[in-house]
DNA sequence: TTTTGAGTTGTTCGA
DNA sequence: GTCGAACAACTCAAA
């Protein structure tokens, strides 16, 4: 390809579809499909979201040869690689779609500056949300309302801003391209776990929501239903589905629609504000709320990692998580839950766990709910509302099947049982084959003494503010 | 302009 | 067993 052509270079991050993405399809002619193997993230990431990468990275790479093209896969940092290739290249463009965490902002910010004082064109998108950060403003104040309701009224009746998607793309193969010599490139590796990825697979399981969703409202906290929730939080994360096209292919006919869609709002909020106040990262929203009397308990921190608090719920939870990298919604507020308000750790420490195990994590998304959770961010759960995880239990998991899944040395106990092993007499734990202390913990703090403590703690954080 | 009502996800206690 | 109250404090928008 002679370097007259001029390509346009896109970058993807967490929009790895050809598919509802106005950073590839909002303009016309040769295009370069660009990757950044950034070191940094990767190396955040568990095994898990590094296999789910490489496998949506293999399949994007499918498609586009498909098309007669190919994906163009650099490592390095962003902020040196991107001008380089797109200099190398000698693209006329480079197009990509934002993204909200502080990183990324930086990065973009610096990659942009450098590409346009290299005379190059820099046009970004907001792909992955559904409405772009500041579309939505409280009346009074002009910032991202602090309430969830006036933000989703507003974010439902607000009509979508366009999305260019009739560009004529034609795709270039990386293999043919003069100056690739220069560049660092990193072979696109085969998902070595069998991961399947990509945005046809991605389709596949919106399709089969559909089956299900209307029965969303009775069905989402039943971490026992395997069906009852969509299983899209990855696709979302790393943009093998767009969210409006979740939002257009799931509607609002039903009930159930409107309460799944309903959750895309959520998506969005902690996005908006995320991008609004980055300080939510590390910090509470509300003053005072820093400075919580946090226990220095390195122990609790780990008997909650690996599934060992002698909490039946809490337990399987967090085995779920380190088995396979997602957790259900339900049970992450439950386990989440247990380490604020029983074990009185710091939100930050759990978070930073989710951060590096769940395969659908983004730093607005976990940061919100963990902080909602803990009660210190924005219309957040009142401090006071803790969840007792043996009630949690018995409501939402009533026949102990998710628990005998993920905790099988229980899994002989009866269903009244199963939530509190500590309460069975000795011979029938006997039977059961259970020996407390030995093949299951203990429960390493007790529930009510752990209530009162904690009320007793934010209360005194939010009598010094 | 001021007031008022409402607000994802809960638990405990006492009548 | 069921039921209502209490557990805070604040934002936002409608009246």
């Amino acid at each position: 390809m002679p370097s007259s052509v001029e390509p346009h270079l896109v970058w993807f991050r967490r929009d790895l579809r050809l598919d509802d993405n106005p950073a590839w399809s909002g303009h016309d002619g040769p295009t370069v499909a660009l990757f950044v193997l950034d070191p940094r993230p990767w190396h955040a990431a568990g095994p898990r979201r590094q296999s789910l990468l490489a496998a949506h990275l293999r399949s994007l790479d499918t498609a586009l040869r498909q098309r007669g093209g190919g994906l163009l896969v650099l490592g390095g940092d962003p902020v040196d690689v991107v001008p380089r290739a797109a200099a190398a290249l000698g693209a006329r463009a480079v197009s990509w779609n934002a993204d909200v965490s502080g990183y990324a902002q930086r990065r973009d910010a610096a990659v942009a500056a450098a590409l346009r004082s290299d005379g190059i064109e820099v046009a970004t998108h907001w792909g992955t949300l559904v409405h772009a950060p500041g579309a939505i403003r409280a009346k009074s104040t002009g910032t991202v309302p602090r309430v969830f309701t006036p933000f989703h009224k507003q974010w439902a009746a607000t009509e979508w801003d366009d999305w260019t998607l009739d560009g004529d793309v034609s795709v270039l193969d990386p293999a043919t391209l003069p100056g690739l010599a220069h560049l660092p490139v990193v072979p696109v590796a085969e998902a070595s776990d069998g991961t399947v990825g990509g945005e046809d697979v991605a389709h596949a399981r919106l399709r089969r929501w559909l089956d299900d969703v209307d029965g969303y409202p009775d069905r989402r906290d039943r971490p026992d239903d395997a069906e009852g929730t969509s299983h899209l939080s990855a696709d979302l994360r790393f943009g093998t589905l767009s969210p409006r096209t979740v939002a257009t292919v799931i509607g609002d006919s039903t009930a159930g629609r409107g309460a799944f869609v309903r959750q895309l709002a959520w998506r969005d909020w902690y996005a908006h504000l995320f991008v609004e106040r980055p300080e939510l990262a590390t910090h509470a929203m509300a003053p005072g709320l820093d400075d919580i009397a946090w226990l220095d308990d390195p122990e609790g921190l780990e008997a909650w990692r690996t599934g060992r608090t002698g909490y039946p719920i809490v337990d399987a939870g967090m085995r779920e998580l380190a088995a396979t990298g997602w957790m259900h919604n339900r049970v992450r507020m439950i386990t989440a839950s247990f380490l604020v308000k029983d074990l009185l750790i710091d939100w930050r420490l759990g978070e930073a766990h989710f951060r590096r195990e769940l395969v659908d994590f983004e730093v607005s998304q976990n940061v919100g709910n963990w902080q909602w959770v803990a009660g210190t961010g924005p219309d957040a759960a009142p401090y006071f509302r803790i969840f007792n995880p043996i009630m949690q239990g018995r409501k939402f998991d009533p026949d102990g099947a998710y628990v005998r899944r993920w905790v099988p040395e229980l899994r002989e106990l009866s269903d009244r049982d199963i939530h509190t092993p500590w309460e069975v007499a000795p011979l029938d734990l006997a039977v059961a084959g259970i020996t407390l202390g030995e093949t299951y913990p203990w429960p390493i703090v007790d529930h009510a003494m752990a209530r009162d403590r904690t009320l007793a703690a934010y209360g005194a954080a939010k009598g010094t503010a």
